[in-house]
DNA sequence: CGTCCACAGGAATCCCTGGGTT
DNA sequence: AACCCAGGGATTCCTGTGGACG
Protein backbone atom coordinates (compact mmCIF):
# COMPACT_ATOMS: atom_id res chain seq x y z
CA UNK A 1 0.00 0.00 0.00
CA UNK A 2 1.73 3.54 -1.14
CA UNK A 3 2.93 5.46 1.79
CA UNK A 4 0.30 8.99 1.48
CA UNK A 5 -2.66 6.42 2.43
CA UNK A 6 -1.29 4.86 5.76
CA UNK A 7 -0.17 8.58 6.42
CA UNK A 8 -3.51 10.38 5.91
CA UNK A 9 -5.63 7.34 7.97
CA UNK A 10 -2.99 7.13 10.83
CA UNK A 11 -3.00 11.46 11.20
CA UNK A 12 -6.48 11.29 10.73
CA UNK A 13 -7.86 8.55 13.09
CA UNK A 14 -5.32 9.76 15.54
CA UNK A 15 -6.42 13.51 15.18
CA UNK A 16 -9.88 12.81 15.55
CA UNK A 17 -9.83 11.04 18.04
CA UNK A 18 -7.03 13.26 20.39
CA UNK A 19 -8.84 16.70 19.56
CA UNK A 20 -11.71 17.89 21.15
CA UNK A 21 -15.37 18.15 19.65
CA UNK A 22 -14.88 21.81 17.88
CA UNK A 23 -12.13 19.88 15.57
CA UNK A 24 -13.97 17.01 14.92
CA UNK A 25 -16.65 18.84 13.32
CA UNK A 26 -15.00 20.87 11.64
CA UNK A 27 -13.44 17.44 10.23
CA UNK A 28 -16.54 16.70 8.89
CA UNK A 29 -17.22 20.33 7.60
CA UNK A 30 -13.68 20.05 5.82
CA UNK A 31 -14.68 16.40 4.12
CA UNK A 32 -18.42 17.75 2.97
CA UNK A 33 -17.65 21.44 1.23
CA UNK A 34 -14.18 19.50 0.13
CA UNK A 35 -14.43 20.23 -3.41
CA UNK A 36 -13.45 17.61 -5.89
CA UNK A 37 -11.79 17.63 -9.12
CA UNK A 38 -13.61 15.43 -11.17
CA UNK A 39 -17.30 17.00 -11.93
CA UNK A 40 -17.71 13.73 -14.53
CA UNK A 41 -15.50 11.20 -14.60
CA UNK A 42 -17.69 8.98 -17.36
CA UNK A 43 -15.83 10.57 -20.30
CA UNK A 44 -12.46 9.31 -19.14
CA UNK A 45 -13.41 5.29 -19.20
CA UNK A 46 -12.90 3.38 -21.96
CA UNK A 47 -16.54 3.02 -23.40
CA UNK A 48 -17.29 6.44 -23.67
CA UNK A 49 -17.43 7.62 -27.39
CA UNK A 50 -16.79 11.13 -27.72
CA UNK A 51 -19.08 13.38 -30.87
CA UNK A 52 -15.17 14.58 -31.69
CA UNK A 53 -12.03 12.22 -33.10
CA UNK A 54 -9.49 14.26 -33.00
CA UNK A 55 -6.72 13.51 -35.53
CA UNK A 56 -8.96 10.56 -36.99
CA UNK A 57 -10.77 12.36 -39.94
CA UNK A 58 -9.01 10.09 -42.55
CA UNK A 59 -10.36 7.09 -41.01
CA UNK A 60 -13.53 8.27 -40.36
CA UNK A 61 -13.94 9.75 -43.84
CA UNK A 62 -12.57 6.62 -45.74
CA UNK A 63 -14.86 4.04 -43.64
CA UNK A 64 -17.69 6.59 -44.60
CA UNK A 65 -16.15 6.41 -48.26
CA UNK A 66 -16.70 2.48 -47.86
CA UNK A 67 -20.26 2.65 -46.39
CA UNK A 68 -21.48 5.47 -48.26
CA UNK A 69 -22.74 2.67 -51.08
CA UNK A 70 -25.66 1.48 -48.30
CA UNK A 71 -27.40 5.46 -49.43
CA UNK A 72 -27.09 3.26 -53.16
CA UNK A 73 -29.19 0.09 -51.96
CA UNK A 74 -25.57 -1.67 -52.33
CA UNK A 75 -23.88 -4.11 -50.01
CA UNK A 76 -20.37 -2.31 -48.81
CA UNK A 77 -17.25 -4.26 -49.47
CA UNK A 78 -16.07 -6.21 -46.55
CA UNK A 79 -13.34 -3.94 -43.95
CA UNK A 80 -10.54 -4.58 -42.00
CA UNK A 81 -9.27 -2.51 -39.83
CA UNK A 82 -5.91 -2.66 -37.99
CA UNK A 83 -3.90 -0.76 -35.63
CA UNK A 84 -2.43 -0.96 -31.96
CA UNK A 85 -4.69 -0.85 -29.03
CA UNK A 86 -5.59 2.60 -27.94
CA UNK A 87 -5.63 4.34 -31.42
CA UNK A 88 -9.67 4.59 -31.71
CA UNK A 89 -10.41 1.86 -34.08
CA UNK A 90 -13.59 0.86 -32.08
CA UNK A 91 -14.66 4.38 -31.58
CA UNK A 92 -14.52 5.40 -35.10
CA UNK A 93 -16.10 2.08 -36.39
CA UNK A 94 -19.07 2.73 -33.57
CA UNK A 95 -19.09 6.74 -34.81
CA UNK A 96 -19.31 6.41 -38.13
CA UNK A 97 -21.60 3.42 -37.57
CA UNK A 98 -24.25 6.03 -35.35
CA UNK A 99 -23.97 8.58 -38.20
CA UNK A 100 -25.03 5.79 -41.15
CA UNK A 101 -27.72 4.53 -38.89
CA UNK A 102 -29.21 8.08 -38.45
CA UNK A 103 -28.71 9.27 -41.50
CA UNK A 104 -30.34 6.31 -42.76
CA UNK A 105 -32.69 5.76 -40.50
CA UNK A 106 -31.57 2.13 -39.48
CA UNK A 107 -30.88 0.23 -36.05
CA UNK A 108 -27.72 0.28 -34.07
CA UNK A 109 -26.88 -2.68 -32.03
CA UNK A 110 -24.31 -3.01 -29.14
CA UNK A 111 -26.51 -5.61 -27.46
CA UNK A 112 -29.11 -7.93 -28.85
CA UNK A 113 -33.16 -6.87 -27.88
CA UNK A 114 -34.66 -9.11 -26.11
CA UNK A 115 -36.70 -12.06 -28.17
CA UNK A 116 -39.75 -11.17 -26.42
CA UNK A 117 -40.29 -7.39 -27.98
CA UNK A 118 -41.18 -6.91 -31.35
CA UNK A 119 -39.11 -5.79 -33.64
CA UNK A 120 -38.21 -2.43 -33.47
CA UNK A 121 -40.46 -0.10 -35.87
CA UNK A 122 -37.16 0.58 -38.12
CA UNK A 123 -38.94 -1.07 -40.42
CA UNK A 124 -41.55 1.44 -41.35
CA UNK A 125 -39.39 4.49 -41.07
CA UNK A 126 -36.87 2.53 -43.54
CA UNK A 127 -39.44 2.14 -46.49
CA UNK A 128 -38.11 4.73 -48.65
CA UNK A 129 -34.84 3.38 -48.69
CA UNK A 130 -33.70 -0.13 -50.76
CA UNK A 131 -34.01 -1.94 -47.71
CA UNK A 132 -33.79 -1.58 -43.91
CA UNK A 133 -29.43 -1.63 -42.78
CA UNK A 134 -28.78 -3.37 -39.20
CA UNK A 135 -25.55 -2.32 -37.64
CA UNK A 136 -24.68 -4.57 -35.36
CA UNK A 137 -21.26 -4.71 -33.46
CA UNK A 138 -19.94 -7.50 -31.52
CA UNK A 139 -16.49 -8.00 -29.46
CA UNK A 140 -14.95 -11.49 -30.26
CA UNK A 141 -13.03 -11.70 -26.88
CA UNK A 142 -16.66 -12.16 -25.50
CA UNK A 143 -18.16 -13.70 -28.12
CA UNK A 144 -15.10 -16.02 -28.85
CA UNK A 145 -16.11 -19.71 -30.53
CA UNK A 146 -17.81 -20.31 -33.74
CA UNK A 147 -21.06 -21.38 -31.47
CA UNK A 148 -21.07 -18.40 -29.83
CA UNK A 149 -20.60 -15.95 -32.45
CA UNK A 150 -23.26 -17.40 -34.26
CA UNK A 151 -25.95 -17.88 -31.19
CA UNK A 152 -25.56 -14.24 -30.29
CA UNK A 153 -25.83 -13.31 -33.76
CA UNK A 154 -28.59 -15.41 -33.82
CA UNK A 155 -30.14 -13.22 -30.93
CA UNK A 156 -30.07 -10.30 -32.85
CA UNK A 157 -32.74 -11.50 -35.01
CA UNK A 158 -35.26 -13.02 -32.31
CA UNK A 159 -34.19 -16.04 -32.08
CA UNK A 160 -33.68 -17.78 -28.81
CA UNK A 161 -30.40 -19.94 -29.15
CA UNK A 162 -29.24 -21.85 -26.13
CA UNK A 163 -25.92 -21.27 -24.91
CA UNK A 164 -24.80 -24.70 -25.49
CA UNK A 165 -26.21 -28.00 -26.63
CA UNK A 166 -27.16 -27.40 -30.20
CA UNK A 167 -25.16 -28.95 -32.70
CA UNK A 168 -22.84 -25.89 -34.93
CA UNK A 169 -24.55 -26.45 -38.09
CA UNK A 170 -28.10 -26.28 -36.39
CA UNK A 171 -27.28 -22.83 -35.22
CA UNK A 172 -25.98 -21.68 -38.26
CA UNK A 173 -28.94 -22.45 -40.14
CA UNK A 174 -31.24 -20.93 -37.67
CA UNK A 175 -29.39 -17.85 -37.77
CA UNK A 176 -29.21 -18.33 -41.88
CA UNK A 177 -32.93 -18.56 -42.09
CA UNK A 178 -34.06 -15.60 -39.97
CA UNK A 179 -31.54 -13.65 -41.39
CA UNK A 180 -32.59 -14.13 -45.02
CA UNK A 181 -36.47 -13.74 -44.17
CA UNK A 182 -36.61 -10.11 -45.56
CA UNK A 183 -34.56 -8.21 -47.38
CA UNK A 184 -32.62 -6.38 -45.29
CA UNK A 185 -28.46 -5.12 -45.47
CA UNK A 186 -26.49 -6.05 -42.30
CA UNK A 187 -23.36 -5.11 -41.34
CA UNK A 188 -21.48 -7.07 -38.90
CA UNK A 189 -18.57 -5.41 -36.80
CA UNK A 190 -16.13 -7.95 -35.43
CA UNK A 191 -13.82 -6.04 -32.90
CA UNK A 192 -10.72 -8.10 -32.00
CA UNK A 193 -11.34 -10.84 -34.76
CA UNK A 194 -8.22 -12.17 -34.01
CA UNK A 195 -9.85 -13.90 -30.82
CA UNK A 196 -11.92 -16.22 -33.56
CA UNK A 197 -8.23 -17.33 -34.92
CA UNK A 198 -6.58 -18.28 -31.53
CA UNK A 199 -9.42 -20.11 -30.44
CA UNK A 200 -9.39 -21.94 -33.58
CA UNK A 201 -12.67 -20.91 -34.21
CA UNK A 202 -12.19 -19.37 -38.16
CA UNK A 203 -14.63 -21.40 -39.97
CA UNK A 204 -17.02 -18.98 -38.86
CA UNK A 205 -15.19 -16.36 -40.89
CA UNK A 206 -15.30 -18.70 -44.04
CA UNK A 207 -18.87 -18.81 -43.70
CA UNK A 208 -19.97 -15.41 -43.04
CA UNK A 209 -17.54 -13.54 -45.97
CA UNK A 210 -19.22 -16.21 -48.27
CA UNK A 211 -22.85 -16.27 -46.88
CA UNK A 212 -23.90 -13.43 -49.37
CA UNK A 213 -23.90 -16.07 -52.32
CA UNK A 214 -26.43 -18.09 -50.36
CA UNK A 215 -28.77 -15.61 -49.23
CA UNK A 216 -31.54 -14.52 -51.39
CA UNK A 217 -33.06 -11.75 -49.46
CA UNK A 218 -30.54 -10.39 -47.17
CA UNK A 219 -27.10 -9.38 -47.69
CA UNK A 220 -23.76 -9.07 -45.12
CA UNK A 221 -20.69 -7.19 -45.46
CA UNK A 222 -18.61 -7.52 -42.26
CA UNK A 223 -16.24 -5.16 -40.70
CA UNK A 224 -13.24 -6.66 -39.17
CA UNK A 225 -10.97 -4.82 -36.27
CA UNK A 226 -7.73 -6.33 -34.67
CA UNK A 227 -4.57 -4.85 -32.86
CA UNK A 228 -3.14 -8.12 -33.90
CA UNK A 229 -0.98 -7.22 -36.95
CA UNK A 230 -0.02 -10.67 -38.15
CA UNK A 231 -3.34 -12.10 -38.02
CA UNK A 232 -3.86 -11.58 -41.36
CA UNK A 233 -0.82 -13.79 -42.26
CA UNK A 234 -2.06 -16.84 -40.64
CA UNK A 235 -5.94 -16.16 -41.92
CA UNK A 236 -7.14 -18.44 -45.09
CA UNK A 237 -6.21 -17.27 -47.99
CA UNK A 238 -9.82 -16.97 -49.71
CA UNK A 239 -10.93 -15.27 -45.77
CA UNK A 240 -8.05 -12.87 -46.07
CA UNK A 241 -9.12 -11.79 -50.21
CA UNK A 242 -12.77 -11.35 -48.80
CA UNK A 243 -12.62 -9.47 -46.08
CA UNK A 244 -9.43 -7.53 -46.72
CA UNK A 245 -11.56 -5.78 -50.01
CA UNK A 246 -11.17 -2.30 -48.12
CA UNK A 247 -8.30 -1.19 -45.31
CA UNK A 248 -8.02 1.10 -43.19
CA UNK A 249 -5.15 1.59 -41.00
CA UNK A 250 -4.65 2.88 -37.53
CA UNK A 251 -1.02 4.58 -36.64
CA UNK A 252 -0.46 5.09 -33.68
CA UNK A 253 -1.10 8.40 -31.55
CA UNK A 254 2.24 10.36 -30.95
CA UNK A 255 2.69 12.66 -27.84
CA UNK A 256 1.16 15.91 -29.29
CA UNK A 257 -1.95 13.70 -30.38
CA UNK A 258 -2.58 12.15 -27.28
CA UNK A 259 -2.29 15.46 -25.86
CA UNK A 260 -5.24 17.05 -27.51
CA UNK A 261 -7.14 14.11 -27.10
CA UNK A 262 -6.54 14.21 -23.34
CA UNK A 263 -6.99 17.43 -23.00
CA UNK A 264 -10.70 17.45 -24.42
CA UNK A 265 -11.68 15.19 -22.49
CA UNK A 266 -10.01 16.50 -19.55
CA UNK A 267 -12.10 19.50 -19.70
CA UNK A 268 -15.08 17.48 -19.58
CA UNK A 269 -14.74 15.94 -16.75
CA UNK A 270 -12.81 18.27 -14.18
CA UNK A 271 -14.60 21.22 -12.17
CA UNK A 272 -12.26 23.62 -13.86
CA UNK A 273 -9.00 23.55 -16.06
CA UNK A 274 -7.18 25.44 -12.69
CA UNK A 275 -7.29 22.00 -10.75
CA UNK A 276 -5.00 20.62 -13.68
CA UNK A 277 -1.21 21.33 -13.17
CA UNK A 278 0.40 22.72 -16.19
CA UNK A 279 2.91 19.26 -16.49
CA UNK A 280 0.28 17.10 -15.93
CA UNK A 281 -1.76 16.26 -19.27
CA UNK A 282 1.73 16.87 -20.96
CA UNK A 283 3.20 13.95 -18.80
CA UNK A 284 0.43 11.54 -19.37
CA UNK A 285 0.57 11.76 -22.59
CA UNK A 286 4.37 11.58 -22.91
CA UNK A 287 4.10 8.05 -20.79
CA UNK A 288 0.83 6.83 -23.19
CA UNK A 289 3.28 7.43 -25.73
CA UNK A 290 5.38 5.17 -24.71
CA UNK A 291 3.40 2.80 -24.75
CA UNK A 292 2.80 2.79 -28.41
CA UNK A 293 0.70 5.35 -28.57
CA UNK A 294 -2.58 3.93 -26.57
CA UNK A 295 -4.69 6.76 -25.86
CA UNK A 296 -6.53 4.35 -23.58
CA UNK A 297 -3.29 4.72 -21.02
CA UNK A 298 -3.19 8.27 -20.96
CA UNK A 299 -7.21 8.39 -19.88
CA UNK A 300 -6.04 5.88 -17.30
CA UNK A 301 -3.28 7.65 -15.96
CA UNK A 302 -4.89 10.74 -15.68
CA UNK A 303 -8.25 9.40 -14.11
CA UNK A 304 -6.14 7.21 -11.56
CA UNK A 305 -3.95 10.55 -10.78
CA UNK A 306 -7.24 12.77 -10.42
CA UNK A 307 -8.31 10.07 -7.90
CA UNK A 308 -5.09 9.93 -6.12
CA UNK A 309 -5.36 13.84 -5.40
CA UNK A 310 -8.97 13.50 -4.75
CA UNK A 311 -8.23 11.11 -2.07
CA UNK A 312 -5.18 13.49 -0.55
CA UNK A 313 -7.76 16.48 -0.35
CA UNK A 314 -5.60 18.17 -2.50
CA UNK A 315 -6.86 21.12 -4.74
CA UNK A 316 -4.74 20.02 -7.72
CA UNK A 317 -3.45 17.19 -9.79
CA UNK A 318 0.10 17.36 -9.75
CA UNK A 319 2.82 15.24 -11.89
CA UNK A 320 3.88 13.40 -9.03
CA UNK A 321 -0.04 12.10 -8.75
CA UNK A 322 0.61 11.23 -12.23
CA UNK A 323 3.84 9.48 -11.64
CA UNK A 324 2.28 7.40 -8.72
CA UNK A 325 -0.82 6.67 -10.81
CA UNK A 326 1.62 4.93 -12.85
CA UNK A 327 2.85 2.98 -10.55
CA UNK A 328 -0.58 2.56 -9.19
CA UNK A 329 -2.00 0.91 -12.35
CA UNK A 330 0.71 -1.34 -13.05
CA UNK A 331 0.98 -2.86 -9.53
CA UNK A 332 -3.41 -3.39 -9.21
CA UNK A 333 -3.11 -4.60 -12.79
CA UNK A 334 -0.09 -7.60 -11.29
CA UNK A 335 -2.34 -7.55 -8.01
CA UNK A 336 -5.97 -8.72 -10.03
CA UNK A 337 -3.64 -10.88 -12.68
CA UNK A 338 -2.57 -13.04 -9.58
CA UNK A 339 -5.22 -13.54 -7.64
CA UNK A 340 -7.93 -14.63 -9.90
CA UNK A 341 -4.85 -17.35 -11.87
CA UNK A 342 -6.09 -21.20 -11.49
CA UNK A 343 -4.64 -22.94 -8.50
CA UNK A 344 -2.33 -24.51 -10.49
CA UNK A 345 -1.02 -21.09 -12.12
CA UNK A 346 -0.37 -20.31 -8.74
CA UNK A 347 1.61 -23.25 -7.63
CA UNK A 348 4.06 -22.87 -10.62
CA UNK A 349 4.37 -19.29 -10.16
CA UNK A 350 5.08 -19.89 -6.33
CA UNK A 351 7.53 -22.64 -7.68
CA UNK A 352 9.51 -19.75 -9.37
CA UNK A 353 9.28 -17.49 -6.95
CA UNK A 354 10.86 -19.57 -4.27
CA UNK A 355 13.48 -21.04 -7.16
CA UNK A 356 14.62 -17.61 -8.03
CA UNK A 357 16.28 -17.54 -5.15
CA UNK A 358 18.73 -19.75 -5.59
CA UNK A 359 18.99 -19.45 -9.25
CA UNK A 360 19.03 -15.89 -9.80
CA UNK A 361 20.36 -16.55 -13.76
CA UNK A 362 17.14 -18.31 -14.53
CA UNK A 363 15.06 -21.25 -14.10
CA UNK A 364 14.44 -23.95 -16.22
CA UNK A 365 11.00 -25.84 -16.78
CA UNK A 366 12.27 -28.96 -15.09
CA UNK A 367 13.99 -27.49 -12.18
CA UNK A 368 10.08 -26.10 -11.63
CA UNK A 369 8.59 -28.89 -12.04
CA UNK A 370 10.27 -30.72 -9.66
CA UNK A 371 9.61 -27.84 -6.87
CA UNK A 372 6.07 -27.63 -8.39
CA UNK A 373 5.38 -31.45 -7.71
CA UNK A 374 6.74 -31.08 -4.17
CA UNK A 375 4.29 -28.27 -3.60
CA UNK A 376 1.26 -30.26 -4.89
CA UNK A 377 2.32 -33.03 -2.32
CA UNK A 378 1.72 -30.77 0.53
CA UNK A 379 -0.95 -28.87 -0.87
CA UNK A 380 -2.86 -32.31 -1.76
CA UNK A 381 -3.15 -30.85 -5.20
CA UNK A 382 -3.13 -33.19 -8.01
CA UNK A 383 0.21 -32.83 -10.07
CA UNK A 384 -0.28 -32.15 -13.49
CA UNK A 385 2.11 -33.24 -16.23
CA UNK A 386 5.46 -31.72 -17.54
CA UNK A 387 3.77 -31.05 -21.04
CA UNK A 388 1.13 -29.00 -19.17
CA UNK A 389 3.30 -27.19 -16.82
CA UNK A 390 5.39 -26.44 -20.05
CA UNK A 391 2.27 -24.79 -21.65
CA UNK A 392 1.09 -22.81 -17.97
CA UNK A 393 4.71 -21.13 -18.16
CA UNK A 394 3.97 -19.94 -21.42
CA UNK A 395 0.75 -18.22 -20.12
CA UNK A 396 2.30 -16.73 -17.11
CA UNK A 397 5.05 -15.32 -20.03
CA UNK A 398 1.64 -14.15 -21.70
CA UNK A 399 0.45 -12.25 -18.89
CA UNK A 400 3.86 -10.71 -18.33
CA UNK A 401 4.34 -11.90 -15.00
CA UNK A 402 7.62 -14.25 -15.69
CA UNK A 403 9.80 -13.81 -18.98
CA UNK A 404 10.11 -17.29 -20.19
CA UNK A 405 12.64 -17.80 -23.45
CA UNK A 406 13.71 -21.03 -25.23
CA UNK A 407 17.51 -21.31 -24.53
CA UNK A 408 20.18 -23.95 -25.63
CA UNK A 409 22.33 -25.29 -23.22
CA UNK A 410 24.04 -27.28 -25.48
CA UNK A 411 24.90 -30.53 -23.92
CA UNK A 412 22.45 -29.77 -21.31
CA UNK A 413 19.42 -29.09 -23.64
CA UNK A 414 16.92 -27.24 -24.67
CA UNK A 415 14.87 -25.47 -21.93
CA UNK A 416 12.66 -22.37 -21.29
CA UNK A 417 14.57 -19.61 -19.07
CA UNK A 418 12.87 -18.43 -16.91
CA UNK A 419 12.92 -15.05 -14.76
CA UNK A 420 10.53 -12.88 -12.85
CA UNK A 421 8.73 -10.31 -14.67
CA UNK A 422 6.98 -8.37 -11.82
CA UNK A 423 8.15 -7.29 -8.36
CA UNK A 424 8.84 -10.69 -6.06
CA UNK A 425 7.65 -9.87 -2.64
CA UNK A 426 4.11 -7.97 -3.07
CA UNK A 427 2.98 -11.39 -5.77
CA UNK A 428 4.73 -13.75 -3.21
CA UNK A 429 2.10 -12.35 -0.25
CA UNK A 430 -0.83 -12.43 -3.08
CA UNK A 431 -0.07 -15.64 -4.02
CA UNK A 432 0.27 -17.01 -0.47
CA UNK A 433 -3.31 -15.28 0.25
CA UNK A 434 -4.44 -18.73 -1.49
CA UNK A 435 -5.51 -21.71 0.94
CA UNK A 436 -3.63 -23.89 -1.19
CA UNK A 437 -0.38 -22.25 -1.18
CA UNK A 438 -0.96 -21.18 2.35
CA UNK A 439 0.34 -24.86 3.39
CA UNK A 440 3.22 -24.90 1.69
CA UNK A 441 4.92 -21.39 3.05
CA UNK A 442 7.58 -23.05 5.24
CA UNK A 443 8.25 -25.38 2.05
CA UNK A 444 11.87 -24.98 1.07
CA UNK A 445 13.24 -26.29 -2.40
CA UNK A 446 16.65 -28.26 -2.49
CA UNK A 447 19.75 -26.63 -3.07
CA UNK A 448 20.41 -28.12 -6.83
CA UNK A 449 23.78 -28.21 -7.78
CA UNK A 450 24.86 -27.28 -11.72
CA UNK A 451 27.78 -27.20 -13.75
CA UNK A 452 27.92 -23.86 -15.17
C1' DC B 1 32.07 -32.71 -36.87
C1' DG B 2 28.72 -35.75 -34.94
C1' DT B 3 26.19 -36.73 -30.52
C1' DC B 4 22.90 -36.28 -27.50
C1' DC B 5 20.66 -33.70 -23.68
C1' DA B 6 16.32 -31.70 -21.88
C1' DC B 7 13.20 -30.17 -23.06
C1' DA B 8 9.78 -27.39 -26.85
C1' DG B 9 5.70 -27.68 -28.79
C1' DG B 10 2.25 -29.99 -32.42
C1' DA B 11 -1.58 -33.39 -32.85
C1' DA B 12 -4.80 -36.55 -31.43
C1' DT B 13 -7.45 -38.04 -27.87
C1' DC B 14 -9.79 -38.17 -23.44
C1' DC B 15 -12.59 -36.36 -19.77
C1' DC B 16 -15.77 -33.48 -17.93
C1' DT B 17 -19.36 -29.90 -17.74
C1' DG B 18 -23.50 -27.93 -19.20
C1' DG B 19 -26.88 -28.33 -22.21
C1' DG B 20 -29.78 -30.32 -25.95
C1' DT B 21 -33.08 -34.04 -28.34
C1' DT B 22 -35.70 -38.36 -28.73
C1' DA C 1 -33.08 -42.87 -19.66
C1' DA C 2 -30.00 -42.86 -23.45
C1' DC C 3 -27.57 -40.42 -26.41
C1' DC C 4 -25.67 -36.26 -29.04
C1' DC C 5 -22.98 -31.78 -29.15
C1' DA C 6 -19.43 -27.88 -28.11
C1' DG C 7 -15.72 -26.33 -25.61
C1' DG C 8 -11.98 -26.18 -22.23
C1' DG C 9 -8.49 -28.41 -19.63
C1' DA C 10 -5.50 -32.13 -19.39
C1' DT C 11 -2.92 -36.33 -21.06
C1' DT C 12 -0.45 -39.22 -24.30
C1' DC C 13 2.53 -39.69 -27.85
C1' DC C 14 5.33 -37.67 -30.58
C1' DT C 15 8.99 -35.36 -33.59
C1' DG C 16 12.22 -31.53 -33.59
C1' DT C 17 16.36 -28.98 -32.25
C1' DG C 18 20.62 -25.36 -30.69
C1' DG C 19 24.83 -25.88 -29.43
C1' DA C 20 28.54 -27.50 -25.70
C1' DC C 21 30.98 -31.53 -25.22
C1' DG C 22 33.98 -35.09 -26.64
Amino acid sequence: MPKYIKRTVSTGTVGAIMNDQKSLDSLFDKLLTNEQIFTNKEVLRHSYTPDELPHRQNQVETLASVLVSVFRGETPSNLFVYGKTGTGKTAVVKHVGKALVRKIGGNFFAKPFHSTRTVPDFVSTITTHKCPVWFIYMNCEVVDTQYRLLAKLGEYFGQTIPLTGWPTDKVYDTFFSTLDMEERLVIIVLDEIDRLLRKGSDEVLYNLTRINSDLSNAKVSVIGITNDLNFIEFLDPRVRSSLGEEEIVFPPYDAIQIQDILSQRAKMSCRSLDVIDAGVIPLCSAFAAQEHGDARRALDLFRVAGELAERERSKRIVERHVREAKERIEQDRIVEVVKTLPTQSKLILYSCILLEKYEPSGISTGEVYNVYRDLCKLSASEVLTQRRISDIISELDMLGIVNARVVSKGRYGRTKEIHMGVPVTQVKRVLEQDRKIERVTTYVPPIQHRLS
